[in-house]
DNA sequence: CACTTGACCTGTCCGC
DNA sequence: TGCGGACAGGTCAAGT
């Protein structure tokens, strides 16, 4: 679920919360969660402080004072959520869509030396942190084959029509997934993008017209803006550094919305097909296959 | 080589 | 009510 702009509302929090505190501790308890050996937790985390907080596609990366990074994927179920010190309730916001922390889908959790703390978060245990050299983050296998971000101002849309060329045997829906065609885009987005180029996701790529990719890049940049503005979509698990869910969904003209009217297209249902392996959501007078 | 499917996991929901 | 199976969907490995 955590895609562009769900990451890069973690981003932002985070860059308010956390920067400048000192990691006095870590515990982890599943390992694929956290893989580090604990001499490099001894040498390179504990003791430094948080420098910068940045994102590269759906990755977050925490630098620290100590010229390593923290490298975090949330992949589908991973939360970060940020814990002060203050000690009225339960010591979280009632507006919060989570408890008491730690609990039992806590993988990783990072305390400062003021004694608040970061707590990864996630359910199904594909996300992960992993501590590497900063240095060393741009040549990680991902860092080097993924594609440019959708706001790169020196992604034209001549450029975005070549590289999903690239991938001309397969679906437009497959081919805008691919994180390196674009970075940054998973299904919330494909589907929303789609419909607003008026695009069928199981058409084939070399079958859609330049200018229908040229709009579409227009389409992914429009829902990606709109979505950070309105701090992401939380369907079931997602939530910002503070805990809170994002309104995006609510906004959201044909995801997770099959059976409900097309807002084309007031007479005409959203349905719901598999494309690429994933559900996809379609109004079927608008998106012509 | 290009493309598709399965694995990684847990929790929820649906039908029998 | 219990139980098996489908589904959720990011990325990489394995399969066609």
């Amino acid at each position: 679920m955590p895609e562009l702009p769900e990451v890069e509302t973690v981003k932002r929090g985070l860059g308010l919360l956390i920067v400048g505190r000192v990691i006095a501790g870590v515990e982890h308890d599943w390992p694929k969660s956290f893989p580090n050996s604990q001499t490099d937790v001894d040498e390179f985390l504990l003791g430094a402080s948080i420098t910068e907080i940045r994102r590269r596609a759906k990755v977050l990366l925490i630098d620290l004072s100590s010229s390593y990074t923290l490298v975090i994927h949330l992949k589908m179920t991973g939360q970060l959520v940020y814990r002060g010190t203050e000690v009225f309730g339960a010591g979280h916001p009632n507006d919060s869509l989570v408890g008491d922390l730690p609990d039992r889908s806590t993988r990783v959790t990072l305390t400062f030396q003021d004694g608040s703390r970061l707590f990864f978060n996630d359910q199904r245990k594909f996300g992960w942190i992993k501590l590497y050299p900063t240095i060393e983050v741009p040549n990680i296998d991902f860092m080097k084959r993924v594609g440019p971000e959708p706001f790169e101002d020196t992604l034209s849309h001549t450029d975005f029509v070549q590289r999903m060329r690239r991938r001309s045997g397969t679906t437009v829906k497959a081919a805008l997934l691919d994180q390196t065609v674009i970075a940054g885009i998973g299904n919330i987005y494909a589907d929303e993008g789609l419909w607003g180029a008026r695009i069928h996701p199981v058409r084939r790529v070399r079958d859609v017209s330049d200018k229908e990719l040229k709009l579409l890049l227009d389409e992914v940049r429009y829902v990606l803006s709109l979505s950070i503005e309105k701090g992401g979509s939380t369907d079931k698990n997602y939530v910002n550094a503070e805990g809170k869910r994002g309104s995006y969904i609510d906004f959201a003209r044909v995801f997770r919305r099959e059976g409900q009217s097309c807002p084309r297209h007031p007479d005409v249902m959203i349905e719901k097909l598999r494309v690429a392996g994933r559900g996809t959501h379609v109004c079927p007078v608008c998106q012509v296959e």
